[in-house]
DNA sequence: TATTGTTATACTCTATAACTATA
DNA sequence: TATAGTTATAGAGTATAACAATA
């Protein structure tokens, strides 16, 4: 929060193909905003063949670590609505990556598992998935990189030993 | 990077109502999607009532900070699409914010100013906008939350002198 | 009554390409 | 030919509410 918001203190000669953004560079939204787009970017251009999107993957990712989990608890945890987890599951069973499954305890419920060839998807890419965004030159060194994330566990809350 | 890849390495004893994330905790993506599903919650809590989006206000401000800025450029800049920019700003005329002007010298161009109401919404919602997020009780002491952002800057280049 | 997942609907954001009017 | 903005269309992501089956 170095700059004002006043737009008269924060204006340098305008050049006509520039644009000011002031404050604006110090909005945790638009930055993130601008990181995240900056993210998508680079794994359609690493990633872009295995044709998933990152959202889909870590779904497959999260099925992996936590075979049987139940789908409502899944999209709770990963931010997202039951009602988008159901379209998202729905897909990945007709493409024969994912299993569904009704516990007798609790017929309501799904229980979600990987079929033999979402395992070897997930093992497939996973590495790829996990580290292309490493393997770029980044305007950041390894050290920022590291404290980038550390801080963004921590803000969103999933502390080095929480949410695992 | 502190975690495996590998599955079994990282399994705690896993509690039946928790979920794993394993390496997604370590993917930049996820954690800029959760800290951005975290910032919008928090704007519509706060702000809610102001009737814009984050996107919509910030383009309000850089019209503030840049009048008479081209339609296309503002697009650019704000990684924005071109053809949804023009929807927002259509929508903005429509409430009487923005003005679009045609320069003589290059008729096929849209300059963009605020309308004395325009200009007002924007002084009377600035600092809330931009100081709502911080007011807030964080995760993140003063000094981390600087940090966050310096780091944030430099990951998508826009760095303390640059994008003004 | 409450909960789990499903369906339906709608709105935003994004992506693309075709179009116009200018240059 | 190229550029600025527009329009149309489609897809993904998200939000909500109503619903069926089950608890």
């Amino acid at each position: 929060m170095t700059r004002t918001l006043d737009p008269e203190r924060d204006s340098a000669p305008r050049d006509e193909r520039d644009v000011a953004l002031g404050a604006l560079s110090d909005s945790l939204g638009f930055l993130l905003r601008l990181a995240q787009v900056q993210v998508f970017d680079r794994f359609f251009e690493d990633l872009g063949q295995i044709g998933l999107r990152p959202g889909e993957f870590s779904v497959l990712w999260v099925l992996h670590l936590n075979p049987g989990v139940r789908q409502g608890l899944l999209a709770q945890r990963l931010r997202v609505k039951r009602a988008h987890m159901t379209k998202m599951i729905r897909d990945f069973e007709a493409r024969g990556l994912v299993e569904r499954r009704t516990p007798e305890h609790d017929r309501r419920a799904v229980e979600l598992l990987l079929t033999p060839e979402g395992t070897a998807f997930v093992r497939d890419h996973a590495e790829a998935f996990f580290t292309h965004d490493i393997r770029r030159p980044s305007t950041l060194t390894e050290a920022e990189r590291a404290q980038l994330f550390t801080l963004l566990q921590k803000y969103v809350g999933l502390g080095p030993r929480e949410g695992r």
